[in-house]
DNA sequence: TGTTGACTTTGCCCTTAGGGCAAAGCGCAT
DNA sequence: ATGCGCTTTGCCCTAAGGGCAAAGTCAACA
């Protein structure tokens, strides 16, 4: 038998943390002298501290190596193989993300050492004050939350899109979201869907058009915070306020461009003077 | 001005992270109603909270952020380049940390699928049961910590080969680190560096050897606890003790093998029946 | 002007995987 | 018997917020 801190320093350990284990059922003494409360390990139970702390090394954590742990010994293996496997898969991807902040990091590093500020970016987000002619646009209208968001607006231009095949309309620009929230609320927004199409008929409506601050996006979606917040500060600065709903057309179908980079998305956000 | 829900929501955090990095002082709201305590941001707040964001994503954490935000304008922009490279080479150290377990999980997942269990190697550690003749050491003996560790024992082994050198002794193998401590202790282990040489002067003494369990570890350090387990294991099994300080030789010189995988390290535990 | 519903405030507890410290008890060697 | 080192429990701490509740506030609508 193994004293705690005989046990600790042969598996590389802290005492404190094998209590811990023992706490939460990770791996329990196999002798507690009931008097003195003192814990002894076994030579036997050095291969399983092993086992957690290789677990441990490929980032599952404390519940996850639990929970592989209690398996017989036959289905053992075949989870770990699956709980592997699905790891692998979550470090690529975090690997993955790394190297595509990586690339973000360095390109701004290269601003700097040109003297160029980190978001003088910003900046040079041009807003032009548009004229919008009026469209008539075959619509849906509903509630989403922030989950769905992630999916893509894929789903929801479809529809659309089958009910210009189907009326066969004449389509005439592309497709449209228009936020009718007057702020984002994660619980559920009221955003529109929208395609500009020739014909009217019932699922279509009519859209005004008028005075606009426009910018244009290129790339990833992330970047928009960026862009609407140059636009507010620009609709400050020159003397505006929004008048309606801000809307989004997307100049590239988001469902063909399969890289990110490539995406281009007007940003319309309708204004008047103050 | 903005209220705390509309500022979140252009920028893209919760309400609860803006409070908390008021709370920090990352960022304060412009104004507070002193009445209400409602807080309001101005539109050219944005553009600090996008920093913010940027420096997060760039995975700073919040104390970085908030050090780097009080340097004046002039300044802030070198020392964000600074720390930026610094973060760099962070990721960069981590992504390869990375890849070096994810090559690991990659094996085992591997091994895995044709049904070897993931600590089978551990039954394939070697050990073996060896006669050591006895060796006249050159030695040095010390209580270092485990952050002396880290630094690798090249330091203390020069000044051996130093003296051997000064001397003119005949060297007779190579370097070998015996540890004193009956158990590891980070406060500071009892560990002596010696190199077996021929002639009998001040500063050598009588290494006795005799019965020892071995093991070799070819790779990483990092596997040496795999190892220290295993030959406890076998000892306890085949109804041995452990009789005197466990030691390692070092087969190849550490401080010439760059690459880790091809160190080689003996571990000799000095046995008797039990 | 009153009411309602949405928004905001503060306060408290929770998360991971242990680290640090203190007071008290235990084990072993001299 | 004494001392020293090891071990125990208990309590508070970490980073970056999330969740929830009770109470107060804002703004729009009737």
């Amino acid at each position: 038998m193994l004293s705690i801190g005989e046990f600790s320093k042969i598996c590389g350990v802290s005492t404190k943390t094998l209590r811990y284990y023992a706490e939460v059922g990770l791996i329990h003494p196999e002798e507690i002298n009931p008097e003195s409360g003192y814990r002894y390990y076994s030579i036997r139970q050095l291969k399983k501290m092993l086992f957690i702390n290789r677990l441990k090394s490929y980032h599952f954590s404390l519940d996850e190596i639990r929970s592989l742990l209690e398996w017989e010994e036959d289905q053992a293996d075949e989870r770990v193989g699956r709980a592997l496997q699905r790891k692998i898969g979550e470090l690529q991807q975090k690997m993955d993300a790394y190297a595509y902040t990586m690339e973000q990091m360095k390109r701004d590093a290269v601003q700097l050492e040109n003297g160029i500020p980190m978001m003088a970016y910003l900046e040079h987000i041009e807003v032009q004050l548009v004229e919008t002619p009026p469209m008539n646009l075959l619509y849906t209208r509903q509630l989403l939350r922030v989950e769905d968001y992630a999916g893509g607006y894929g789903p929801y231009f479809s529809r659309l899109y089958e009910q210009v095949a189907k009326k066969g309309l004449t389509l005439l620009g592309t497709p449209i979201t228009i936020y009718h929230s007057p702020e984002f609320n994660p619980a559920g927004n009221d955003t529109e869907f929208a395609i500009p199409v020739m014909e009217i008929v019932t699922g279509t409506r009519d859209f005004p058009g008028g005075l606009c601050a426009k910018s244009v996006l290129r790339g990833p979606y992330s970047e928009m915070t960026s862009v609407h917040a140059r636009l507010r500060e620009w609709i400050e600065n020159e003397g505006f306020e929004l008048s309606k709903a801000p809307y989004e057309v997307y100049v590239t179908n988001p469902a063909e461009s399969a890289v990110p980079a490539d995406i281009v998305t007007e940003v319309y956000f309708p204004v008047r003077k103050k």
